[in-house]
DNA sequence: CGGATTCGTTGGGCCGGCCAACGGTATTTC
DNA sequence: GAAATACCGTTGGCCGGCCCAACGAATCCG
């Protein structure tokens, strides 16, 4: 049997259990599960996490510029370069100057683009109920807003970095 | 005030709100909030996440080889060389051919390395601490039970693989 | 008007995670 | 006991995520 490299924990029965309960690892593990079911399912419409984010978050904000969509979302505006261009790229957001002020650019989402958002909500929804498969609907509401905590810690914006 | 880019939400009100409570979407932004945290206490010994890891690993199961360490923590073997490496030259462990299986590296723990992970242990837990601060003990309790539950899908091994 | 700030953009850097391949070693098989 | 098979440690390379620095164009503020 070619055993290869199968991942974590395959089949080791024991683990370091000092640092198994360290949430941070345990979040790290989770994460990147978590990333791997979302960036599989949306690879097949094409897209990333963080085209996904961006997508929903200009149809929920709608003509947004890209500064404010990059704090919005929380990525880098160099980032944010690359994300629009590749939607504009496929037709599913627009970007055009903004009268208002021509610093920015209007992005705003298409057509096809609220189309295709449509399926990756789905994708991405789908992903995360394979993610959180094992878990009953209220502990998945549970999870949810314990890491909503963990995310924003309480009112101290200004020492939450995005740091190395 | 110079703003400039102060991360992820640093102060905005709102977000998208589809995305948000999306568990993959928390789980990544959790796990990066206390990658930083760790890294950051960690840091200060001149180890990563990934050598304390592997350190902890080395210090419950005694002497193993770095094919065995590599599943346990779940990492690459590849990048479990550059950490051993890394312990090595600090005098954290020792790495002796194993005269049993002559293929095998024996990784064992030295006297320096139990001092130095009693260190990264402490720094470790505070960090986690600070990660967890929004949180009440039983509440970290039930976070820890949560992702320890989606980390490990129920018992099918072979699917977990941590692809990219 | 003039200084400070913001916006979009380009460039570069660091880190983590993974696969492919190779020589050395052990185990299985005939 | 020799061949086939599988495993171990190691090297090299690829890709994605996240971040900072800098610059021109445009805007805001006094």
């Amino acid at each position: 049997m070619g055993r290869r490299y199968r991942g974590p924990m395959a089949d080791a029965p024991y683990a370091p259990r000092r640092i198994r309960v360290l949430p941070s690892w345990l979040l790290g593990r989770a994460a990147a599960r978590g990333h791997r079911l979302v960036a599989e399912a949306l690879a097949t419409e094409g897209m990333r996490m963080v085209h996904h984010a961006v997508l929903s978050a200009v149809a929920e904000s709608g003509p947004v510029s890209q500064a404010e969509l990059g704090r919005t979302v929380g990525i880098d505006p160099k980032d944010m370069v690359t994300v629009v261009t590749d939607l504009q790229r496929d037709g599913l957001v627009t970007r055009t100057p903004d009268p208002a002020d021509r610093r920015k650019n209007a992005v705003a989402l298409s057509a096809q683009g609220r189309r295709v958002l449509r399926r990756t909500q789905r994708l991405g929804d789908r992903a995360n109920d394979e993610l959180t498969a094992a878990l009953t609907p209220a502990e998945r509401e549970q999870l949810i807003a314990l890491l909503t905590r963990i995310v924003r810690p309480a009112g101290s914006a200004g020492e939450a970095a995005a740091g190395g």
